[in-house]
DNA sequence: TTATGATGGAATTTCGAAATTTTCAGAGTT
DNA sequence: AACTCTGAAAATTTCGAAATTCCATCATAA
């Protein structure tokens, strides 16, 4: 395995979970050092992840990671809607029993997670766990569309949205609604109900949307 | 301007027009010599290509340009209906005038150079000119939607789609198709039809999805 | 003839440093 | 107090070269 590459995952983890501030600077020099490289290989890391919108790049003034904003929450949320219910649709045409195997196991794992994470007293290490379950889910879901450029246009929203609301969002506060949500997904598309399943998806998603009536207060 | 951005650009143009071959390998060296700079710098700038697909990137082998493929195709046509739909639809709802008077400007001119087009002998001049016109037609249309996340989406699905269609795809084959489905959409997107202009999106791509009938050809 | 392995040239990846630019703290001015 | 200037420190961008890895060619052997 290469060098770049590992670097390039390293970083993009860091900045969908926790690893930095909404519009820190991400100082390639530091990088540098923590990472024992020089600096051309964090610079190029740093433009592959700027591409995909986890950093964003201004010329003679660095990497930085992008402020956290209503705004860009709503619009990656909508996109990811938009992608993640035709992607769910497609599966449920052509998944067949192996797919619908896949997120049967995926969805026992997240929620046998989101169970104990309900009932737990500290939920700090549970969190990374419940990271990758929950995204392991919306995958597979999507896993049987037969597009990778569908796949792979899902997964950099996904990075994205995941980063924008890393630091507001604590995930326990909505695991009981969680919970229904992802068995009303499963069983709309175990059911083959494109229609519901692409409804419930959307309402999973719809508490990060603004409504007309949070742009227009009274 | 920095170097960085300029190479990128006129890689990207390059790779989206006819400067490539597909499966064609992309020599770092030689582009180095090409554009005087270092190897450093044409590889940071080849992975940001790599990151949005206009190359494909593997270790310790380089880079090259994806092959073409029915396959993908479709896939990259499918995306683009499905965002430019989107986009489109979100327009009309809160583009308003500005935003038709933008859209005839854009349609005008393009209808004006197909007609052109149309009746030329040799249309290799044109070529390039087409090309930029047609897409700042399609960029327009979304140009309201309010979603930079959903218009930088799209374009990078877009700059895959004219990679992949260049060399097959002779313009020229179906210009007075072509004419006829942007003067339907402009139709549509005018009298504020969400559901039309969505019906005449998909229209216009159709012919490069796969139907069931090619897959499976009695 | 086919397969295997060696070899040299070409392309890649990474590095460390030089050149350039920004940033920031503090001195001086209005 | 607010503003500008200045110079040093820090961060960036680019470069050229060293180290590594691939690839085509050819020689050798089964």
């Amino acid at each position: 395995m290469s060098y770049d590459t590992d670097i390039f995952n390293a970083l993009r983890h860091r900045l969908m979970t926790n690893g930095f501030e909404h519009g820190q600077k991400v100082r390639a020099e530091h990088l540098r050092l923590e990472f024992g490289c020089s600096a051309s290989t964090i610079r190029e890391v740093l433009f592959r992840l700027s591409t995909i919108g986890l950093v964003e790049f201004r010329e003679q003034r660095g990497f930085r990671v992008p402020e956290q904003s209503r705004a860009l929450i709503h619009e990656l949320t909508h996109l990811r809607v938009l992608l993640e219910a035709e992607g769910t649709a497609m599966s449920i045409r052509r998944g067949g029993v192996a797919w619908e195997a896949r997120l049967t196991a995926a969805h026992h794992q997240l929620s046998h997670l989101e169970m104990r994470l309900q009932s737990a007293r500290d939920t700090a290490p549970f969190v990374d766990l419940w990271f990758d379950a929950e995204r392991h889910f919306h995958e597979t879901l999507i896993s049987a569309c037969g597009s990778d450029a569908l796949r792979d246009t899902h997964q950099q929203i996904y990075c994205r949205f995941r980063q924008q609301l890393m630091i507001e969002d604590r995930a326990f506060d909505f695991i009981s609604e969680n919970i229904r949500h992802h068995q009303q997904i499963l069983d709309a598309a175990m059911a083959g109900d494109e229609a519901l399943t692409r409804q419930k998806i959307h309402d999973h998603l719809a508490r990060h949307l603004i409504t007309d009536a949070q742009v227009e207060p009274a």
